[in-house]
DNA sequence: CCTATTAATTCGAGCCTCAAAAAAAATCGT
DNA sequence: ACGATTTTTTTTGAGGCTCGAATTAATAGG
């Protein structure tokens, strides 16, 4: 009866910590969780009798088939996909997509809308969003109940809380308080995020060992964007989500932005930078508002033939890309890079340019820092906004301690 | 007898959570400990009468004097300035400041000798450090046993343990073991600390209200260093210290730094890119190794006496901060800057031409961001290494949990 | 069918925090 | 002067939590 606000830390945090490593093995016997969380057994055990109690975790007895040895065999745990479910909505320019996934992460339906954000209010934003929504739920044919959270990812930044899209060059529209009408309509904690740091987010998901503690995700896309782990955590604004890394100046007087302002990374090495180049247009021409990637892709082929024009166009790309990485890698030690999106396809004709500024830095260790690329970033924007959600809910559960006596 | 490894987490950090409580307010009573530890009265008790006997904390009973009306008058803890002492030792160019701080942070004591570290040898460099300390304990007239820890602030880069003095401006020896000579030496911990950072920590613990979470310290000096808060973390390196803010690159094939490179923001901003400017050489010409301060004080009176090239000097050194700050804030919103140093008196003259370039950046709400300014760096220097000392012996107080039992 | 072996649970001890009660140490009022 | 009042601190007992050790469960091998 009596609510322990303090005391119970110590138990809060071994729940979730048991709740992320069976999350992360996918199925464990009590005896690794053990090892994994250094616990003893008998915590384990309560623990975990506590959280299949709860629905979190099941038991799957029997399943390991054709025994491994003498002794007792092991009963794996996993997370119980029945848990409960989230929602993930992307917004891409003229898109909506929403998928439902459930607790284990497995995606339980897409749907994929038209939605030109250029020309739309408010009232008509947020009515779409929710019928979208509704809509793909229903016909899933979940409960109500089983919806647990939505997120949201975005090109764009947030506030700090993911509660507000303040700006996005998707939209006209500033300010939309998104995670508002949705926490209203459903019932249930609503968070956006910013695309590039659902892609970082993905990869420290995917492959903890390569993109552990401090390394970044930087999405070439129409424009540039970055995800940036620094000590294991995303940075973003201190008001504001979102690294404008595509914003950083690396040209005084450069090239025109989107933005309005001359010079941004962007500017060089964004999908309208690079068409605008080939095409002989004047850095100054006003950036095309949209450019299909096979048209870069296009461009890259002919640089690859021989085209010294487009050549220099991505070599130029990759100037403005390394003189952003040597600044931050002047205030942190260099890491290891992904390029992400259609622009990854093109690296290669980026890639000496870029590592020749990063030679002449003053950090010139960086010159080689590992970098992978991803051409394809729409899975890892999913993945990422996925497996955030899912942490966010594991937390929630694991504060939920002392409850099992009840149901 | 049995020691329990994790378990006693939550005593050990209620334990450092009080001590540091103490260490902030001076004097404090135990009711108002457990209210901004936000633990009941009964914990507080315990803890504090267990470290009262470990010499952590001590009681000064009746000292309030007038008392402050009815009931049993409080009795205010403080921290015990005799539990322990700390060795500080700052490196500048061409001096030793050694001090010896109290376990309560008042200074003992303090020398200054000469050494210049531009032609020293790794051997004569551990024996004169070694010596020196020696000397100025054995003058203290302290005990052996009452040295905890040694602390040391300098120019340059460490690595990301602060055990190995990588690089600094102020030697050509390189990869220093200095931490090992004197943990060997004295067998005590000890850290290096870059100046820049010592000066941010300085800062928080002064007044936690205006320098909390995002904030950053530049130290305008002959080069140009930062230390960066970032969430209430001091950020720098993932592999070595310190935030090489001077270093990042504002300009392509800008003027020529101490390191080789061209461009960076010291180059232009840092004492000798002052006086270079000044003197009509060019911007390539090779850097001064040392300017006293005060000629940039001079250079800075005849910018507001009227002096055109004095005050287009100031002004490049100010669009060079204001663009390197551009490229952090594009990153992480604007956050409040403090200036520090002999450069900070001439900020007069940069302020314009900085808040310029910020307004004119992607970032254009930075053109308003609050800055401070300290023209005298060394007392915070102390500071921050003082503080920084004491707070890593807490943490280690607060380890030593439940051995209380023994003496 | 019994034994060896490994996994998981149960049990009791030892900490830790907390609320409530008790003790301590002042002032106030008559 | 001395008990009543007030405020702070300590003591006491209860409830949680984790852990080691003992116990129970479940399998393979002989």
């Amino acid at each position: 009866m009596t609510i322990v606000l303090r005391s119970d830390d110590m138990r809060r945090r071994n729940r979730l910590r048991i709740i992320q490593i069976v999350r992360r093995g996918g199925t464990v016997s009590r005896g690794e969780i053990a090892q994994a969380a250094t616990l003893s057994p008998a915590t384990v055990s309560t623990i975990s009798s506590e959280l299949i109690v709860e629905g979190v975790l099941i038991a799957r007895s029997a399943e390991t088939g054709p025994s491994a040895g003498r002794g007792r065999p092991s009963t794996s745990l996993s997370v119980n996909p029945q848990f409960c479910h989230a929602v993930l909505i992307i917004l891409k320019i003229g898109a909506v997509n929403v998928a439902i996934v459930d607790y284990a992460g497995t995606v339980i339906a897409r749907e994929h809308f038209h939605l030109d954000m250029a020309n739309v209010t408010m009232e008509d934003f947020r009515d779409t969003l929710i019928t979208e929504i509704r809509q793909t739920w229903n016909a899933s044919g979940l409960a109500a109940g089983q919806l647990a959270r939505i997120s949201i990812g975005i090109q764009g930044t947030t506030d700090i809380a993911g509660l507000r899209l303040l700006r996005s060059p998707m939209t006209p529209l500033t300010d939309i308080p998104v995670a508002f009408w949705l926490e209203e309509e459903f019932g249930v904690p609503v968070r956006l995020a910013n695309d590039c740091d659902l892609i970082a987010r993905a990869l420290n998901w995917r492959d903890p060992e390569r993109y552990s503690d401090n390394f970044a995700a930087i999405l070439l896309a129409h424009g540039v964007g970055m995800g940036l782990f620094l000590r294991g955590q995303i940075i973003n604004g201190t008001r504001s989500s979102g690294t404008e890394f595509g914003h950083m100046l690396h040209q005084a007087d450069g090239a025109l932005c989107r933005c309005g302002s001359n010079g941004c990374i962007e500017a060089d090495a964004g999908d309208y930078a690079i068409t605008r180049r080939y095409r002989g247009k004047p850095v100054n021409a006003t950036p095309q508002s949209h450019v299909e990637p096979v048209e870069i892709i296009r461009i890259a082929e002919a640089a690859r033939a021989g085209d010294a024009l487009a050549a220099e166009t991505f070599a130029s790309a990759g100037r403005a890309l390394g003189t952003g990485l040597a600044g931050i890698f002047a205030l942190v030690d260099p890491f290891r890079i992904a390029f992400v999106g259609h622009g990854a396809a093109a690296f290669d004709l980026m890639e000496p340019a870029l590592r020749e500024v990063l030679k002449n830095s003053n950090a010139s260790a960086a010159s080689n820092i590992p970098i992978d690329l991803y051409v394809d970033e729409m899975p890892l924007v999913f993945e990422g906004c996925g497996i955030g959600a899912l942490l966010e809910i594991d937390a929630t559960q694991a504060d939920r301690v002392g409850e099992t006596s009840k149901p």
